[in-house]
DNA sequence: GAATCACATAAGTCTGCACTTATGTTATTT
DNA sequence: AAATAACATAAGTGCAGACTTATGTGATTC
C-alpha cells in the first residue's frame, strides 16, 4: 500500500530533511550529503525509501544519479488530506491566507 | 517537535484507521474498538499518541471519554504540504475552487 | 585495462515502538 | 460502600527499522 509507504517514509526526520533539501532543487546523492553528517549507505537507503514512496524520483546521469521531488507522492498526501476537508472550515482563514500568498 | 509527532503518529496503519473512524463522527474509546480486533490498552495507547500529535482531542463525559478529530493536526499537515506548493501547481486551482465552495 | 569515483546492496547490531498482561484510577450502579 | 464499568498507566516482549561495516555494480579517468 503506497499510502502506508508515504507516511512511514515521512516519519523519519532525516528523510524529511532530505526531501526538504531536494525541494529546493534537484541534486545527486553526494551533494545531498553535504552538511548532513550522514554516511553514504545511510543516504542511499533513505533515498530508496523515499523513491519507493513516490516522494522522490531518480535520473541517471553518467555515474551520478540525480534525485528530484516526485509530485505524485505529494498529490497522494493532498488526496489523503482532502478526505478530511470537513474539518478544515475551522482553519479556513489560515488556508485562505496561505493560498493568497501563493499567487 | 510537533511535526515529527504527527508524521510518526500517522505512520501506523492502525492509528490511521482509528483517525479515519473518528473523522466520521466523535466517539468514545469503546465504540472505536467495535469491529477492530484491538485490545483496550492498545487502543488507549494509540489514542494517546494521536492526542499528543494534536490529531485528536478528548472530552470527558462521565466515565466515558469522547474523542474527536482535532483540526489543528490537519492544519499542520496542510502547512507542511504548502511548503512544497511549487510541485503541485495543477492542484492549486482545485483547492481554490474547494475553498470558494466553503464560503 | 586498471584504478577510481558515485552509488547500491548485504549482513549484522541496536534502538524504538506496537503489542501483551497486569494493575491503577475515576465514575457509575446497586 | 462494594461491585462494576470505562479508561489510563506500568512493565515486559518481540519485531521493524535506522544505522554500521563490508562488498558489489556501473561509469569515468588515466
Amino acid at each position: 500500500m503506497i499510502e502506508n509507504d508515504i507516511f512511514r517514509a515521512l516519519a523519519d526526520p532525516t528523510r524529511r530533511a532530505i526531501f526538504e533539501k531536494l525541494a529546493s532543487g534537484g541534486m545527486n546523492a553526494s551533494a545531498l550529503r553535504n552538511g548532513m553528517e550522514i554516511s553514504q549507505p545511510a543516504m542511499s537507503q533513505h533515498l530508496a525509501v523515499l523513491r519507493n514512496a513516490r516522494l522522490v524520483r531518480e535520473e541517471r546521469q553518467g555515474r551520478f544519479v540525480n534525485y528530484e521531488v516526485d509530485p505524485d507522492g505529494l498529490a497522494l498526501i493532498a488526496g489523503w488530506l482532502a478526505k478530511y476537508r470537513a474539518y478544515w472550515p475551522a482553519r479556513i482563514d489560515a488556508l485562505k491566507a496561505l493560498l493568497k500568498d501563493m499567487e
